[in-house]
DNA sequence: CATCAAGTGCTAGTTTTCCAGCACTTTGAG
DNA sequence: CTCAAAGTGCTGGAAAACTAGCACTTGATG
């Protein structure tokens, strides 16, 4: 599923180049399929292949994740994990994008309290 | 994992109860008894019971866990992870939090370009 | 002390997943 | 057209997970 959501659209192949430690590709499809019985992927086909979807819209997805790795490891507390963000140095944020964040700060404070 | 990274440390029971869709307890036993092997839990008696807890340090493992979310749902950028967690409405921020948050915005901005 | 509840070790059987492989189809290249 | 590569449908068997249940231990309670 997370290979899913990270590419939008994926193949058989897309999804298991995109595994860490791939199982056989046999394993994949298999997993696939059930996925799609179980209602988490949506499948049309693309020429000989078939293109996965996820059933639920990211941005649905993206809250939901975010909210439950905060739940798991922030004991639900937003703050720390924009914080821990904030500190993620792998990839730098740059001037720009500090700006944007404090005026989304901003912004959430004058909606605050509503 | 999810389950024991929240209470930090979790017996079988307590994990059982904070599954969504528990399988058995024979099949929990079963599952952190492979955990243990495979070195991702420890444990150790607490009277007649086992305590397990994660092996990796929890900074270690929120931070992991935020890099592998952010490349999946938000394309590696950081910016809008924080921007979607600032939108996360189900808990929200108050004044002081967004307070100190500015001022971590302000701490990253300095450091920026080191 | 006697007893009960909760937890563990272990096991056998069922169900699910994983894998290798075959036949078939489609796409692209020569 | 011919051929090769990549993808699919399907299947039998191996491997792993799930389940129920037994005997045993420990902690708490009356």
């Amino acid at each position: 599923m997370e290979v899913v959501y990270r590419l939008e659209e994926a193949s058989v192949g897309d999804v298991r180049s995109g595994m860490a430690d791939p199982p056989s590709y046999s394993a994949v499809r298999a997993a696939m399929n059930v996925l799609v019985e179980k209602g988490h992927l949506a499948r049309r086909r693309v020429g000989r292949k078939y293109a996965y979807r996820p059933t639920v819209a990211p941005s649905r997805a993206r809250k939901s994740a975010l909210q439950s790795l905060v739940d798991t490891f922030f004991a639900g507390s937003v703050e720390s994990a924009v914080a821990s963000l904030l500190d993620l140095r792998s990839r730098n944020l740059d001037d720009e994008e500090l700006d944007r964040l404090a005026r989304r700060i901003e912004e959430a404070r004058q909606r605050e309290g509503e």
